[in-house]
DNA sequence: TATGTTGTTGGCAAAATGGCCAATAAACAG
DNA sequence: CTGTTTATTGGCCATTTTGCCAACAACATA
């Protein structure tokens, strides 16, 4: 194991970290159909406003999402269509190995 | 956002967060070659043999790996090649969004 | 039966994560 | 300038995750 298997390791690690929570899942279908100001998806993830910037803070900070200011609003996109890709394998993988997921939910 | 829209996004949250590790993502590139016992694996990815344990057991859970017994042996394996495109597809992610993760690694 | 090998589980402490509140920053409207 | 809207950041606490040790279980072998 070399050092830049290392960093490879940890850096697909982070990626999937950033991805691995229900409400950034959600932003992230979200931004899928278009570009969104964090207004826009607080209301639809139904969290607080503080804890929607984190998450989207976190996703940036992996490069899966990008933001663009126009006046006081904060503009989210996706950085690339490939995020979409990801989550759709994740979705065929569910397919072929279901199971229950214990999924509480916390507000 | 219906119940079993979120119930979706939780298992696939389970999974994501499952894979989100860099010890798990190794364990995961060996098991592509071949099925592997809990000792060749603990030995490749360095860490104590009940830590790669619960690796295991936690991408058991959710479906990723399976295991079948011989004798006091664990063999585990990929339940599907689907857990290696998802991989890959991360892999393509990476390629286009280039950051630097502070990777510290903790034994 | 006694001993060794292989893995799993429980428990604990350290670290990371998540979520809300308070405070702050930045742009805009009056 | 004042107040409003939009978003970010710091702080705090509860929860979750991680990793190791100790103990245990299951099988193999002498």
């Amino acid at each position: 194991m070399t050092e830049v298997d290392r960093k490879r390791l940890c850096r697909r690690a982070a990626i999937l970290k950033s991805l691995a929570h229900p409400s950034r899942l959600h932003i992230i279908e979200l931004l899928e159909t278009k570009p969104r100001c964090v207004g826009e998806l607080t209301e639809a993830v139904g969290a607080d406003i503080t804890t929607v910037s984190k998450h989207l803070s976190v996703m940036k900070r992996v490069g899966l999402v990008r933001d663009e200011k126009h006046g006081t609003y904060s503009e989210y996109s996706l950085t690339c269509k490939c995020v979409t890709q990801l989550v759709d394998c994740i979705e065929e993988s569910m397919a072929q190995t279901p199971y229950d997921v214990g999924c509480a939910v916390r507000q």
